[in-house]
This record gives C-alpha cells, sequence and structure tokens, in this order.
DNA sequence: TGAAAACAATCGCCATATGCGATGATTCAA
DNA sequence: TTGAATCATCGCATATGGCGATTGTTTTCA
C-alpha cells in the first residue's frame, strides 16, 4: 500500500467518480481504475460498489477514508518537517520564460513561488530564439525550468507538462477581402503576406508545419518576437497573422477567421530537463505549475 | 514520497549501516542506497553523513525519523480498519507442502498463521510427485501457495522466495569403503548404489543434474519419498545416499562427505502462481514465509 | 606502510508497475 | 431503444525498482 494509492483512493472517494478523480489527480481514467483495483487486491475487500451508475462507497472504504487522510496528512508533515529543519527551500532557480505570452500568468505563478520560498533566488531568463531556444538552454542547464509554447519537435530530454492551450486565429483587417468570412481554407491563403515569430518560436513552428504538411508556401514579410507588436502590424494592414484568440477576440480593428480542417492551437507547456535531477525549488515551481494548470 | 522509501530510511536509520538494512528488508545493498538517494533528492536534503565509515544520520535525517514511524503506523492502522470491518481475512488456503522436509519449521509457520487468521481454513495437500507436482497444482490453482524444495526446471508461471537452504552431504556407513574421506569428486561414485527420491522431487533432481552436467551416470537402487526412511536405508548398507546436513550431522553410525566441485545444497522456497492473484489468505501467508526467512 | 576488509556508489540489464489511448460493456435516462 | 455517461479491459510505451558486478574510498590490521 503506497501513498500514492491512497491519494487516488481519496479523489475517488470524494468525487464519487471515478472520471471526474482522473482529471482531478491530472491522469487518466483507467489509471485510476488499475490503482483502485490493486489497492481492493492488497487490501482483499472492495472499496466502491459500481453495480450503480453512481458509484457507492463500501463500508471498507468508508473505514478507509479517514485512516487515508492520517496517511496523507503524515506524509505531509515528514515533508515539512525536513524543510522546517534545512531552513526550507534555498537556492537559485534560474526560469526560462516567453515575454509575450499571457496564456499563462506567470507573474502570478512567480509571485505565488516567492512568497511560498522567500529564500530561493529566481533568476528570469529569455532566449532569442523563441520556445526552441528555451529548450537549449534547459538541455545545457542554462535554466532549470522554462515555460514554452509549442515545439516544433519535442526533445527527448525535455520534460513537458501542458498548462493551457487557446485556439490561434488569422486576424485581418476590417478592410481585408476576407474580413467578412468566417472561416477559410489553408489553400486560399497562399498570396496574402504573414507577419509572423521569428522562426524557432512555438507560434510560428505549428503554421509553418500545417502550410507544409498541405504543401503550400507562405510569405512571411515581417518578422517580430513581440506578439503585440505583430497585432498591431495587422492593423496597420501590413499583413495577416495568426494570433492567439485571447489577444484579438477584444480588438474592434480587427477581424479573425477559422482555419477548415486545421486545430491550430497555442498549447503553453512547463519543461524540465528529462536528464538532470530537479533542484527541490524547480520541482516545487513544476508543482506549483501543476497546480495553475487547467484541468484536461 | 512513498511508503516504501520511508520504509527503506527508517530501516538504515535504524541499522546506521546500508548494507544491514538491506539485509532486513530482504533486498540489496545497491537497492537501498537507490532508494535513499531518490528520497534525498525528492526532500532536498541529505539524511544521511556518509563521508566516516559509520554513517551519520543528519539533522535533517534525525527530524524526518519519527514522521516517518508516523506514516508507517498510519498505514497499519489503515490496513487494520479494512481488516476490521471485512471480519479479518476469512475464506481457504491450500497449501501443497513436503512431508519430509524440516529445514523450514512450516509446522510453526501455520501455527502463526492459524492463530492470526482463526477465520481461515487451512487445506494441506501433498503431492506424489515432489516439487514439481506441486508446482503443477499451483499452476492448475489446485494449492494456493506452497512449500516446495530445489526445481529442476523453474516454471515461468511460479514466483519464488528462497527461505533457507542447507548442503547435501553424501551419507555412507561407517563401514563404507569411503567412510574415512572428508571429501569425493563425482567421478568417483561411478559403481556406488544410491538411495534417493523419486523422479519429480527437488532432491533427487539436483544430484541427476549434478551427475548428467558431469556426463555420468549413477546407480539409483531405491527409491523412496520418505527421508527418513532413505537415511535408514544407508544405516543398513544398502546404499549411499545424499541426505541434507541437518539430517545427518548427529547419526553417530553415518560418516558424511562433501563433493568436490559441487554446491550440492538442498534450497526451500514458497511458491505462488505468478498468473493467479494471490487471496488475501495466500498473500498473508507468503509475508509471514517472508519473514521467517533466513536473512540472505 | 602496505594489504585486506568494509562499505557505499555506480553501471548495465531486466522485470514490474504505471500511464495512456482506444475500445468494450453496463447502466440509466429520454 | 437509442444515446450519453461511466467504469473495465487491452495493448503498448515508459519509468521505476531490483539485482549482480564492479569501483572507489575509508578504515583496520598485520
Amino acid at each position: 500500500m503506497e501513498v500514492r494509492h491512497l491519494a487516488v483512493f481519496l479523489a475517488v472517494a470524494e468525487e464519487r467518480n471515478f472520471t471526474r478523480a482522473s482529471i482531478r489527480l491530472h491522469t487518466t481514467q483507467s489509471a485510476v481504475s488499475a490503482t483502485i483495483q490493486s489497492l481492493e487486491a492488497e487490501l482483499g475487500a472492495e472499496l466502491f460498489d459500481r453495480s450503480a451508475r453512481q458509484i457507492q462507497v463500501t463500508v471498507a472504504g468508508l473505514a478507509l477514508i479517514p485512516k487515508a487522510r492520517a496517511v496523507l496528512d503524515a506524509v505531509v508533515e515528514a515533508r515539512d518537517c525536513v524543510d522546517a529543519v534545512t531552513g526550507g527551500v534555498t537556492g537559485t532557480v534560474s526560469v526560462g520564460f516567453m515575454t509575450s505570452v499571457t496564456l499563462v500568468d506567470t507573474p502570478r505563478l512567480l509571485g505565488e513561488f516567492a512568497e511560498a520560498n522567500p529564500e530561493v533566488r529566481v533568476v528570469l531568463r529569455s532566449s532569442e530564439r523563441g520556445s526552441s531556444g528555451l529548450v537549449d538552454m534547459l538541455s545545457s542547464g542554462e535554466v532549470d525550468i522554462a515555460f514554452i509554447a509549442n515545439l516544433a519537435q519535442p526533445s527527448a530530454d525535455v520534460r513537458l507538462m501542458e498548462l493551457d492551450s487557446t485556439p490561434l486565429l488569422l486576424a485581418v483587417t476590417t478592410a481585408h477581402r476576407l474580413a467578412s468570412r468566417g472561416s477559410i481554407g489553408l489553400r486560399e491563403l497562399a498570396g496574402e503576406r504573414f507577419i509572423d515569430f521569428p522562426l524557432g518560436y512555438g507560434n510560428r513552428s505549428i503554421i509553418d508545419r500545417a502550410f507544409a504538411d498541405a504543401g503550400l508556401d507562405r510569405d512571411v514579410r515581417f518578422e517580430t518576437a513581440d506578439i503585440a507588436h505583430a497585432a498591431a502590424l495587422v492593423k496597420n494592414g501590413l499583413g495577416v497573422a495568426f494570433l492567439p484568440a485571447f489577444l484579438v477576440a477584444s480588438e474592434p480593428s480587427l477581424r479573425t477567421l477559422t482555419v477548415q480542417g486545421e486545430d491550430l492551437k497555442l498549447t503553453v507547456s512547463v519543461a524540465i530537463s528529462h536528464s538532470r535531477r530537479p533542484s527541490r525549488a524547480a520541482q516545487l515551481l513544476w508543482d506549483l505549475a501543476q497546480n495553475a494548470r487547467k484541468p484536461t
């Protein structure tokens, strides 16, 4: 009987639903199912009655609930007491991030982290080369953890956790020939001038990939790493751009179009190196990000 | 942080020695080493100071000890409370065993088990075909758990745990031509008449294997499944036999010889089926056997 | 002071556990 | 009776843990 088993058990007992428990635990329903089964086998008792639509906690399960909580509490205490002795977490975390993506509220996240771990020095770093640059910095140890957008080629050495995603919409001026269209095929965009991020940025790579997969070329006339700047260029009629929905939703001077048959999304993830052991501080920041994550 | 980590930590803290802790935990030193390292990494603190010959528990480790105990206690409570609700363990265990091998005190083991689990009905079974028969009974589900001696061909479906082993010595009468020898080569035994177990018995298969490997034939003149009977036959000059050391050590009418260059041992193991989930009762009996095991 | 012993760390390999996505079976409501 | 909700099961990929062998360091003993 491991701590993990009991944590899953409690989640199911509280939600009275395997699927919701799996969402809360950021895992899958099948994993929850398997865990409960192995716990039941080990204890030699059914913990839930699944015969009805709404699962019922059995008598054995009810008895276990407070004891399981006691175990988890004891574990938290164990961890805390070590932290107390070592004077809490110290050291330095180096955090790679992207300036212009406000989809995930990294400032708030870092604020919470700093408050909880006042002894940790936080160093913010960014990269000229967007997400792929940040990944390289992770591998080289230049940063301990990074917030990145979609990767063209997921590196094997990087452990990713998706935090949130937003659709990428094609933004055009109100005067544009496509302004009145609600959606459009990639093929019809062949002649457009595009504004986009420099190569290496997650945003850029998804669009490049979509065009390449469709066997199409694209004329990227302007490149900028500043997303607000990109929006301003579109407004001034210098071209069209794929921009995150949250940025263009409330812009009266822009119209947005979805792309038919493509699922263009900007996804923000946290990333740590797979090969390097994360420092305690980096681990805590990862955990914090996990809690801030939108349930799948 | 899992229960297992804390259990290993406590063992090391109490033994103040990784190697001894590994013996107590029935695992290897390298596994203990790895576990402690991962726990230290997770907590972000050193728990032991290994710079000196005698390891020291650090301040952080000292603080953790009582908390770790609290976690383990809470886990035991959790398990007990479920057992209490389900009215303890019930059902039937079917135990396969070998009558004549007293190397492991199975009666005492079963006595302890029966006392701890009064509601469990224990059915004892044995096999005409020794250990290999017991293995077949395991696979077919005829028995839930079995105590067996060395297997000629370890079955993939059987999970084994060694309990104890004893050297097999060649027993001869005091009048025998080899009585004054302390040891002997297999080759010199070519002309002897042997008394041994029937085919299928662990005892028999090790000796057969040793002779076969050496390219030698052997004349097994008498077969008996009763080990005491075999000893009696030897005493009466009907032949020689390989018998467990504990049986022949105190026999004034017998002399014993070791075999040069061979490590002939009778090993007693518990076995359960690998494919069938053990019942709770079978699991408890397995655990009990593990505790009774001689440290490796 | 040199050899041996004690002991933890590390490495390569393998088995098991866990996680995931897809699919199947069951229940229940419309 | 159909469809939505929900848990179980299956096959596969990966991570974790365990083992045995080896290495390197410290300590002890001759």
